[in-house]
DNA sequence: TATACTTACTCACTCAGTGAGTATATCCGA
DNA sequence: TCGGATATACTCACTGAGTGAGTAAGTATA
């Protein structure tokens, strides 16, 4: 793995979450991450493939061909038992203390989490805002050696700060808003 | 590649860099990385070695077998004028204007810079923070769609914020401390 | 009638990254 | 003195991230 973190550096949860919520197919969920989630994940089509094969070789997704009358056939996705359970596992679990995992993965389960239990979302902002001061904590203490070292931590204690102000408008957002009119595949 | 102005996502410019003051061997190439650019690269020895080999195979380093009397054979790694070229030219080119790029890539130029050309720092700092103005300016007239793209865009515009205070900052450390004491390999 | 777009996917490739393993030498304490 | 920890210096096999081009059909448009 990359740096820091990395629950999930790339969007499987996300297409699992799409296919928890109902079955589809590879282009479908494709259009869909670009559409509901494009500013988080910005993955290419045949990436998005990648990973659906590699959740399917994993068990988490079935797949069954169709034929189509005038379009090319295609792979319905299910999941499986075992996909609803890593996914409600992933949902439930506290994202990291890093921007990055604030970005991608927290995100990704806000999204999913007002979609299948708003109540827990003060909760699960509060967690994260919990979190995210503990890794700042951790980070001002921390001595780096030379002058860029130093710098580089600066930056990224400065950019968890703005994390958490970003977290506070959020929960605002929350309040005002506690049901979510733009339901995907309506 | 991942996600955005993803000029280098991995150190092999820093890599290059150390071979360009000096020549050196994996080990202790992966050692200084550790050491001098620790918080802004964090990468396991054997991806040294991985990057290592790569940028041989591209003909910007050769090798040349070393046997030591007590300790194990090395391989002192030394830059070719290919790598000397590459290396410069990443040194003169500007950065992406994304908080990754500046974290990462921009941080490791301000480094190299620091030791080889101070006098460019200045011009350095303002060019990168034109760049991330811009970058602002470009996200501040984009609209997404969904509440959580907003979020997304609205947590993004914030981070750069942040990265653009951090460079005022930056801007104050080096005209404090115009010259670098603590130069390596010294 | 040509051509460009949409649907739906496949393939071959490079790069990122890890974790364990290998082999030798030195140091340090019981 | 002997055994274990630590340092030097790499190697290997693997999974996963990511791209770009290609394929193959139907459908709209000019």
């Amino acid at each position: 793995m990359p740096d820091s973190s990395r629950r999930s550096c790339s969007p499987e949860f996300a297409l699992l979450g799409f296919l928890y919520l109902q079955p589809g197919h590879g282009y479908d969920l494709h259009r869909r991450l670009t559409a509901e989630l494009g500013e988080i994940w910005r993955v290419s089509q045949s990436q998005t493939y990648n990973i659906l094969k590699r959740l399917q070789s994993q068990g988490y997704l079935t797949a069954r061909r169709v034929t189509q009358e005038k379009l090319p056939a295609m792979q319905t996705l299910e999941i499986t038992p075992a996909g609803r359970a890593r996914f409600e596992a992933w949902l439930a679990a506290p994202s990291g203390g890093g921007v990055r995992a604030v970005r991608l993965d927290f995100l990704t389960r806000l999204y999913f989490a007002r979609q299948l239990d708003p109540s827990r979302l003060p909760a699960m902002l509060a967690d994260q805002t919990e979190r995210l001061r503990q890794t700042v904590a951790r980070l001002e203490v921390r001595q780096a050696s030379g002058e860029i070292n130093r710098l580089s931590l600066q930056l990224r204690i400065r950019q968890l700060r703005s994390v958490l102000e970003w977290l506070e408008e959020c929960a605002e957002t929350f309040t005002r808003t506690p049901e979510p009119e733009d339901r995907p595949g309506s």
